[in-house]
DNA sequence: TGAATATGTGGTATTATGTGGCTTTAAATT
DNA sequence: AATTTAAAGCCACATAATACCACATATTCA
């Protein structure tokens, strides 16, 4: 392997933002695109990135193009919404994380934290979380959904059953005053809801494009988490809703 | 080792800061960059630091993951058997496949089957196979090995056992005319077992490296595989050893 | 003072980077 | 689906930066 000083802090940046562009990284480091190019070369033929053309991703990033739009979707606030799961969580805690673009994000971060125990159905988090030596990671198996790598159904299910954590944290489709969190697959939903019933802190992170949507699949009630960790303030409907049942609000930044 | 005074604390300033320019500590030395690089050069070959143009830095910051290493061991043979392997198996087959750095080569090729069936311990594989639409993945689950994503222990074993299917795909750590397949972890090694069992063709995958080599935990012997895909002649025992059993020697290229 | 070690200097070899021409890829258009 | 078009990639060469070696000079310590 050849050796450039920008090699490990191309590393870091990629690992940190998921991609990075060719001339973004060219001009981070004031040199010409060749020479970034040749420091990526070494880096792509030795697995440790996968180059696109003009940029460079994770290669244990979903290469399914509807994963890739969902995690560019709100990239931003998805960012930000996982920083404040972050602060939630201790180190050492004990986890359960569903599957989903935002669920991504949350898992890059609390990733940092030091010696957790983590229990998913999500093949991408669970490589996400191997990328650091010192946690204890169970995966839920069965079937795969082709999509975004994840285990749904009994198998799955039954498999977390086994668990009780500190921590459960979760996506939706949406969130509404009226029909609490829903989804768009009702394997999701089933497999969210044992996930909930086997955690002690009930943590939803969505977006502020989910408020007032309405997709297929109830998920839960609003009584049924604890915390909801979004990126802008509710609808008042929506705030009254979920005070009411005693959910505490987290809007990020 | 050379003395000289300013060595300590070069040392420690490339601690400190990661990465270390030569004209820099030149400069902060008042010294000639002929004289720094004298420093380095014991520093540098006794591997406490990493020398390059122009600057030096930590050794450690590049290192790469053992996974990583091992499947850039032998990289051209591993690609040649999984060409072979490929050959061997049709679309629309059902197959189990293992963890390991060959397999992850023989699961890169196998994808181009078109409608598999597989079932895999290793979120690598899983994460190969499903860049494609059209195959059915189940996944096994159960504690992940951090070094290689595989699912390891009865949750996964009693996960398999519940499929049945064409070919097993297995590798080793070594074989030997004497003691048969073996591996470095007792928990690949029952685990390997029960994918044989569950397989009606048994196709074991091994470059010729790791012939009459002997690791530590017994996997299965030779008549419990029908096919030894490898890239290189065996020697005369163990070709003695495999054509007894009634193995089939498929030599890649 | 003299031997041994350190440091600096200049010339040459090696490595890294940038540039321009050409090929490949991806996407946009028909 | 085929064709066009713009962007990105790759290669070869030129140039610049850095490394290495041999030798000269300076410094240190017995």
């Amino acid at each position: 392997m050849r050796y450039s000083k920008r090699q490990p802090k191309i590393l870091e940046l990629v690992r940190e933002r998921g991609s990075c562009g060719i001339s973004e990284l060219a001009e981070t480091f004031g040199v010409s695109l060749e020479t970034i190019r040749r420091d990526l070369r070494p880096l792509a033929d030795s697995g440790q990135v996968l180059k696109l053309h003009g940029s460079v991703m994770l290669p244990n990033s979903m290469q399914e193009p509807s994963f890739q739009a969902r995690m560019r979707e709100n990239a931003e606030a998805k960012e930000r919404m996982a920083r404040a799961t972050f602060a939630l969580v201790d180190d050492g805690a004990s986890l359960m994380i569903e599957t989903g673009s935002t669920m991504n994000y949350v898992a890059r971060r609390i990733c940092e934290r030091a010696g957790l125990t983590v229990v998913t159905n999500s093949v991408e988090i669970a490589r996400i979380m191997a990328s650091r030596q010192d946690h204890r990671i169970y995966l839920a198996g069965g079937e795969l959904r082709i999509d975004d790598g994840a285990a749904l159904g009994n198998a799955a299910i039954d498999f977390i059953r086994q668990f009780t954590v500190q921590y459960g944290i979760i996506s939706a489709g949406s969130i509404s005053a009226t029909a609490g969190l829903t989804n768009y697959d009702l394997r999701d939903s089933e497999f969210c809801n044992t996930l909930l019933k086997q955690s002690r802190t009930r943590i939803a992170v969505l977006d502020g494009s989910k408020f007032q949507q309405q997709t297929l699949v109830r998920v839960c009630a609003f009584s049924d988490i604890d915390i909801l960790v979004t990126d802008s303030q509710p609808g008042d409907d929506l705030r009254r809703a979920l005070t009411d049942a005693d959910v505490r609000i987290v809007i990020a930044d």
